[in-house]
DNA sequence: CTGTTAGCGCTTTCAG
DNA sequence: CTGAAAGCGCTAACAG
């Protein structure tokens, strides 16, 4: 049997109310002499607190729950291990849930995590979520009452806090680049066309392009799935639309188009620029080295824990949306296109653009 | 308020030992009717049980605990992503503990989790670990009395369930697959000395050599740590060597080989075979595609979390030992050496060994 | 300064 | 068949 707190009262013959007093530093009023006891005694009986039975009591068991949808994807991974190390840090704990981006998922996660009493929720929302699944899962958070900050997803109505990263400015800055470079004809592989962060990504295209003031060409415009399969499907369908370069929404669908480029025996940069979005670590040691728009999945993990935190510890949902800025990585992905003139000043200008 | 055991009393009318009793299933004299009035009452008021009282008095959580060193690196994001499948599959959860191979926060991790009272620990021991540090892990292991499986680590003293792979038939497979191909000199790129799983790859290493009675050269020998700098080093290392493949103890290494060799303008596998450990998935989409050793690490994750919760069960301490065999996966980064002789019989027949 | 007491929400004998 | 009561290990008024 595991060490209680009578064991310690017996052994150092105070009363349990002391030794609670002591091990939670409420102690103001008790003397060195029988704080040193007991935490001596604590020490030689080697006694640890059950948290299941503080948890009952004080109703708070210093452990927050993630859901994500898969934490082998790369991204998420990365996020988790912000995470992981964040409540590290601060002496929480972290329940993994991964939904594969089933929505009825969420929702029994949810569930599952209230009843364990955590704390607190850091919720990527499974990707089949529409409009009325979104609400659903908020509504089953806020009745059970638990703090939560969305990450990657900011929702007016959800009121609460989130951590996102400015997709727009992401897109806007990748398609300003290639632009820059010379490239007027600019394919794009989307995300799915449910997903808020892949149509921030297309306002941010169509902002750079509106500068230029170069018309939208919806036959321009491939929508994918995020994977490699969608980067493959978009060089069939941009073929001869004599397109200079391709701005791929995540790493994923890069890689895809450019394998199938390269079965194509079109070489990128020289036959094709390429741009991605995610900086996925293998990015950069690529053979072509992939030009990218770099998102601090890390570090958002670091931040939403800290804001989840805060939240639980001063019981105020803070509503706070923080936003991350996207930077672009410049590799070796992306060359000059054919409007391309070294002479003229705006593409001096632009070479540099970050 | 959350609903409570109590109130479906109240609101019932019959005490809260015939809501528990129904709701354990442990109701066997009791009538449909008042089970099926407590089950409507369960429904409508939303009860959901409080984990926290539940596991206090029954002293298991249906939780365990996964300690690795590192979720964003991919071998464990793809292990853990087996092991909450398999944990969730099952109705159980799981709390991620990173450790960043520090043998203090192992130590540190095992005892919150048993003070969180989880059921199991899944246990991939930091890789600082020596001898005397992994005595220490285990001897608290079993003080606290924690069913518990070791991954990726047999050790015949620590008397638990372990779940490895038998890399001596992994570093076999690639080495001979090699000598198949006519290389006699070939160059290893290892992973820490101290470390099991390595010095069993290099055990198959020697025995491949021994079957084609080739002598074991120290020169031939990079003590890397599994990454890519060590690919590099190992590149260095080999110089001048007249090597004519290198078999890299993980896929992360053989990247660094790959990129450093081509940077000398020396390609693969023209100019060098390559032949990596691990199979992370990028190996596959690489330029040259990565011919290596594939773990069966997912199936790894489901196949502990299936043992463990197994021995938490049965309450028997198993002692089994699940050995997964590694597959040779063949891509294109490997070709034939200056031994090759596509006359001799022992080539044709190697060139399709699995 | 320290102890008594009453729960937290649930399971589980033990009676009836 | 159902309920009363004890107790899991701990915290937190409330006394004294």
């Amino acid at each position: 049997m595991r060490t209680t707190i009578k064991d310690i009262a017996n052994y150092t013959g105070f009363s349990v109310t002391t030794i609670s007093l002591v091990l939670n530093n409420k102690a103001d009023k008790i003397p060195r002499s029988t704080k040193n006891k007991i935490l001596d005694a604590v020490e030689e009986l080697n006694y640890h607190p059950n948290q299941l039975a503080v948890g009952l009591v004080k109703k708070r068991t210093q452990t927050i729950g993630l859901i994500i949808s898969d934490v082998s994807n790369v991204f998420f991974s990365t996020l988790a291990k912000g995470v992981e190390d964040s409540c590290r840090s601060q002496g929480w704990n972290l329940i993994l849930c991964n939904t594969n981006d089933k929505h009825e998922r969420d929702m029994s996660y949810i569930q599952v995590l209230a009843n364990k009493g955590i704390d607190g929720i850091l919720f990527c929302m499974a990707r089949d979520s529409d409009k009325k699944k979104t609400e659903e899962s908020i509504q089953l958070l806020k009745k059970l009452k638990i703090p939560f900050v969305m990450i990657d997803r900011y929702l007016e109505e959800a009121d609460c806090s989130s951590v996102i990263v400015d997709h727009k400015q992401g897109g806007y800055a990748a398609v300003k680049y290639l632009l820059g470079h010379g490239h007027r004809k600019i394919g794009c592989v989307t995300g799915p066309s449910g997903l808020e962060d892949s149509m921030e990504r297309l306002k941010g295209y169509k902002k750079a392009l509106e500068e230029y003031h170069i018309s939208f060409r919806d036959e321009f415009i491939y929508e994918g799935n995020y994977d490699r399969e969608s980067g493959a499907g978009a060089v069939d369908f941009f073929e001869g639309k004599e397109i200079s370069a391709v701005f791929a929404f995540n790493d994923m669908s890069a890689y895809g188009v450019y394998n199938s480029l390269k079965k194509r025996g079109i070489s990128v940069p020289g036959g094709m620029s390429l741009i991605g979005y995610d900086d996925i670590f293998f990015s950069e040691i690529l053979d072509v080295p992939l030009t990218t728009v770099k998102q601090p999945i890390y570090e958002m993990g670091v931040e939403s824990v800290k804001q989840l935190i805060d939240e639980v510890e001063s019981g105020v949902g803070a509503r706070k949306c923080i936003v991350f800025q996207p930077a672009l990585i410049v590799r070796e992905s992306v060359g000059y296109g054919p409007a391309y003139d070294p002479d003229v000043e705006s593409f001096k200008e632009n070479t540099f653009f970050r």
